[in-house]
DNA sequence: TTGCAGGTTGGACCGTGGTCCAGGGTCAAG
DNA sequence: CTTGACCCTGGACCACGGTCCAACCTGCAA
């Protein structure tokens, strides 16, 4: 209840001043009104705004979704599944992040396994695997697309 | 068997061009023989190193890792321990990033099915769970190290 | 009045793993 | 001899989510 500087709206938000001012450069949050000197002036909405995007970032939404997100909640004419439609979109994507990373974790277990540790390095089942022929590891094309993603 | 030119051993090795040179500026790559006019002359050993590194960071290790993992096969005195010891925080990285993205797949999914979609936006509980206080969800200071590692 | 903590701006920089471009040189085929 | 495909270099640019900087201005206390 009141007016915050950013300093202040910062600190209460747990982030930094420059993230505030880089929400506000990329739409996250409304140009704030100023005082007469030029300082920025906050006001509970907007610690509400900062909470919400903080809350959608840890549940893995990018900051253009978050930014969608409070549109959604502003709008009086969106449904709720528009919002769901995100979220389902969301959900399948954490969901061949793990299967990914289930995987890899899986090969690099059985390889660790198998390693006795007091051999020359070059003998190393991990490194053995890294430097045989690629053939048999299937389907390159399709998981090229997901490296970026892991 | 043979030498090849830049764009024959980029086709063999499914990248392109321009990935072997910042390979070669990054130190993955040897700077290779040239021609007489300055053309880069690569042999299979090359090759080798390059799908080694395609297998390294399909398993999630990034350029640096597979750097040292070439080094640690190169050398003569390095032991598997030491392989073994990069592969093991690698697992363990994996494991953190499965339980985290399973955790917000968890939360997602139960939000989805409490999500009625022919409701206003503003009163879907995906939207309410996002603008609810913060104060409940816990260990903030804790999560913020790991949301870069989503 | 002076000092210092805070505010302002525009712009550069970070990591990661590339990708693209301009402006040139080279080489083999037709 | 020209055309086109390939090669060279140095440097800019991409996403993503910030972070930091210089150079300046403001507001409050001692």
């Amino acid at each position: 209840m009141g007016t915050f500087k950013i300093g202040e709206l910062a600190a209460a938000a747990g982030v930094g001043r420059d993230t505030i001012r880089y929400y506000e450069r990329s739409g996250l949050l409304p140009a704030p009104d100023r005082t007469a000197a030029g300082y920025r002036l906050y006001g509970d909405a907007d610690l509400d705004r900062l909470n919400f995007i903080r809350s959608a970032q840890e549940l893995g939404f990018t900051l253009e979704q978050s930014r969608q997100l409070l549109t959604l909640q502003a709008s009086d004419t969106a449904t709720a599944a528009a919002v769901l439609e995100i979220t389902l979109a969301k959900i399948s994507e954490a969901e061949s992040r793990v299967r990914r990373l289930s995987h890899i974790r899986d090969i690099l277990r059985e390889l660790a396994e198998e390693c006795p540790g007091e051999v020359p390095a070059s003998d190393c089942p991990i490194l053995v695997y890294l430097a045989a022929k690629r053939s048999s590891r299937r389907d390159e094309a399709i998981k090229e697309k997901s490296l970026r993603e892991q």
